[in-house]
DNA sequence: CTGAAAGCGCTAACAG
DNA sequence: CTGTTAGCGCTTTCAG
């Protein structure tokens, strides 16, 4: 409980630098130099100066500095999906980056919105921020913002534009992981229950298994990839499917750790023994999902939180000069749980 | 594919309140005023002013403007668990609501640390942002942040100092609303599985939980509130402990989606129906768990995001000069599905 | 080494 | 109705 001697409600005017020049007894001028650490003061007028600041917890106002400058050191996060899983990583990454270049994060969420997406862009601009990453709410190529007076990074769904300059994770990779993951795990009747194939995330993983699956010279158990829908009632059902017709399977690739969820489910029901019988690897690593299932999932995670953090990286590289462009694909890795474990 | 007929790089120095005057023939003045909609400019100036800009497409310097006015048209919003899934929604409402005002919104995570909290705390104070409002990470109470030049709306956590303004889910009225559900649904003999002990969320839900059996008549099955962890493993244990004990059990009420989940494995495996035999309900409605069981799940909604539409409101209108102080809680809500059907 | 003066972009008096 | 002037808080010449 904090004491409340205080007065009711300090509607103190913020300390400014004139406050502090005055209580020091120097200049304005001086007291700036003093505080930014310029070297044409006096050791002992900078300490005092110091002092002086300190006491008074003087706190620059970076509205002023920002307008001197022409740049706030502010950037812009546009999300188009906060409340959807991807987003949140992305934006952490990208948050804890751009902090540790004490740059300030604007926030904004367009709903997935055009309109709202247009106003928030005025307002981030209007605001004199010094750049913008888009995060995307699908890994499916969105519109591009355009020629913007500064520069922009697009992070999870890649702009349209090729002369823009966009993160994502390598879905083809991705899938090419799970399915060597599994061969190395001595699986070979390998198949591919994944989600709605009008997501570029689901062709892409899709791509990915199946290439790799040829470079081994393994069939695709089935013929083809069970696409459908982004949840465990699918996982389940397409399962079902599945051991009706190919008993022999020995490895199911899902497209999520949903998906996976409903997979385990029905195996668990069939009597089919994880990872005895059958291997299960999914995507996503969503830990709540992936570590409470029985037996724990092994997923590829797509790293999200770097990808926002190279996003904040490659944004900080172009606000100071260096601009690049095209598509940058950010390497997936396999966490590894039971539900892939090698048998005997 | 857009065209690629524009400059390079467009250093442009952002066109300002001054090009447009120039543009329009007029003086700065009179353009501010023109802009701001001020009654004392003629309509033909207006309009060619209007014009001016609109082919500038001048935006005000928001930086210039806040230096002006001594208010920056910002707030902050301070997370500690932005990976968690309690913090979004609240920052979702928040955003929106602030942006509905607009003004925008600085992101903080300070991952539970409170050095890191600190500093950025004072950051916001230097870009000079009107409120701040804190999101905590658990519904257990904080450290206040103390006297700040601005005022302050803590939100999901409580601050320890009552001087402080406060919005958190009410999880006691929770608990009663939960267990009020079941018996209104015909059940007598419920039993309550929740989580840690050593947050403020498990005691405060059974709290209520017991009181409404109380005010009820009817006992509480086991005789005490099973207290363990936040996840399904826990779930799953307890009930099988509680149907060793007490098979005549007809309701549980689970401290989380989680834990839900992990009861109704278990209840499948006893092959005990689910609502037939026993009805479930859980807390948080967290629709990826909630909604993808078998049966889907009843669940207390937090209703999280209007307690972030809230804290915003209460912030805004402290900003605006009326404070309030204490703790003021929001009534959850349960929300139906199937596995708490009355039977027959 | 220190201070006076100018100016970042904008708005609000106050004159004309 | 319009323009001139001043100043928000800060940094940066440029003289002392």
């Amino acid at each position: 409980m904090a004491p409340k001697d205080v007065d009711p409600v300090p509607i103190l005017r913020a300390v400014t630098l004139t406050d502090v020049a005055k209580a020091a007894g120097v200049s304005v001028a001086t007291a700036s130099k003093a505080l930014n650490g310029r070297d044409q003061v006096k050791a002992e007028t900078r300490d005092r100066v110091h002092r002086v600041a300190e006491k008074l917890s003087f706190q620059p106002n970076a509205l002023a500095r920002g307008l001197l400058a022409g740049r706030s050191g502010t950037v812009g996060l546009l999300t188009n999906d906060l409340e959807g899983r991807f987003s949140i990583p992305v934006l952490m990454g990208a948050e804890d980056a751009v902090g540790a270049d004490r740059m300030s994060v604007f926030l904004c969420d367009a709903r997935g919105d055009s309109i709202r997406e247009q106003y928030h862009v005025q307002a981030l601009l209007s605001r004199r921020v010094d750049g913008l990453i888009v995060v995307g709410s699908s890994t499916d190529a969105r519109p591009s913002l355009g020629e913007l007076p500064v520069p922009v990074v697009y992070a999870y769904a890649p702009s349209e534009n090729p002369d823009d300059l966009s993160l994502i994770s390598d879905n083809v990779g991705g899938g090419r992981l799970a399915a060597e993951h599994l061969i190395r795990s001595g699986r070979t009747r390998i198949a591919h229950i994944t989600g709605d194939p009008t997501y570029a995330a689901a062709r892409d993983r899709a791509t990915g298994v199946t290439a790799a699956l040829e470079d081994a010279g393994l069939p695709l158990v089935g013929d083809r990839v069970m696409f459908g829908e982004w949840n465990e009632g699918w996982g389940r059902g397409a399962t079902r499917m599945l051991f009706a017709n190919h008993p022999e399977i020995d490895a199911i690739v899902a497209g999520s750790d949903q998906i996976a969820r409903g997979v385990l489910d029905s195996l668990h029901e069939l009597d089919v023994g994880v990872p005895r019988d059958v291997a299960v690897i999914s995507f996503d690593n969503w830990a709540i999902l992936a570590t409470n299932s029985r037996p724990q999932l092994t997923s590829v995670d797509l790293r999200l939180e770097q990808l926002g953090r190279l996003a904040a990286q490659r944004l900080l590289e172009a606000i100071g000069g260096t601009r690049h462009s095209g598509v940058e694909a950010l390497a997936c890795r396999v966490v590894t749980r039971e539900s892939t474990m090698p048998v005997g």
